[in-house]
DNA sequence: TTAAACTTTCAAAAATTATTGAAAGTTTAA
DNA sequence: TTAAACTTTCAATAATTTTTGAAAGTTTAA
């Protein structure tokens, strides 16, 4: 395979795993694109690799710095800004680990603990209802805890924890 | 907070959180539902739960069981289908993570190996794109070996590593 | 058999989400 | 200041995804 074509296959599937993660194609692509760009890249480079427009490239930009994986680099005696994405994989992974508990998992966890804690009237329905919501309660609190030893340790520990759990 | 009012709340949060992971909403409400019935429910009890169609509802039905997280039920003596889901989280959280290894990270680690393979021409770019693609498909490598450890471990064994994290 | 009871399929419609592009906004060099 | 260079916003449009509902298909009791 050549380059050129590796980097399409690269960019194409990052952009549908993002699709099939609920992050949009256009957003995924981008992060793709900067992820393997030795040197920052301006708007323009980006709307033109990618064949999408100048809002597109803007609103996912946003997002992506919003979620703290890509970053403004300004060049020195250049108006034009830059952007360069995270490029240490391991804090790629702490960085997103950090955002989905936020985002995600911790709200989740507010509804379990709130919609678990009603009063049990004895019924069969309810039984199960506090049973099933409670478990999944400490599902997704141990899910949770992961997430944040994740988000907190040194660069490698996914790779070592790995490693330790094999054993 | 009552019971009718926390079911709700509950179908509800589960539907959205899906649509965040990529899963329909109707999908994520039909088991979120199932998950907390005592007893397996026929279509025609989910359509009217949930206000859904027919069709709506056996076609997310078959996604479930293709997910291998419900399963049909037969009542003695009754023609109808009635459907329940997997009750044990443990055992949820273990199809979970089987079958997103097997639809997501396989299809991915195969295309970052096949692109992350290309020949090394020495230039700036080339060599950037082979060290990222390198590095993450060792970072997905590692969350696929979690996640099949994850499947393939006794019932309780996210908690007791959770446990064992934290020491 | 057949017909009632039920489920699945799928084309059309509705709902949602992503994208465009031009106008408005901002920054900076002169 | 001002005007050029650039970015952001947002209403309109396009693309995608979900949902519907009725017709086709299947199963079973009699």
């Amino acid at each position: 395979m050549k380059m050129t074509e590796a980097k399409d296959k690269f960019i194409q599937t990052w952009g549908s795993l993002g699709t099939l993660w609920g992050i949009n194609k256009a957003m995924a692509q981008i992060h793709a694109l900067l992820l393997i760009s030795p040197e920052p890249l301006s708007m323009e480079d980006i709307m033109e690799e990618l064949h999408i427009s100048r809002g597109n490239t803007s609103m996912n930009l946003r997002q992506l710095i919003d979620w703290g994986i890509v970053f403004k680099a300004s060049k020195a005696g250049e108006r034009k800004e830059y952007f360069t994405s995270e490029k240490d994989i391991n804090e790629l992974a702490r960085q997103i680990a950090r955002e989905r508990s936020r985002r995600e998992i911790q709200p989740t966890l507010k509804v379990l603990k709130e919609v678990s804690n009603i009063e049990d009237d004895g019924s069969a329905e309810t039984k199960e209802f506090i049973k099933q919501t409670k478990a999944l309660y400490e599902l997704a609190d141990t899910a949770d805890a992961i997430l944040n030893r994740i988000a907190n340790q040194e660069s490698n520990w996914l790779t070592k924890t790995f490693i330790k759990l094999l054993k």
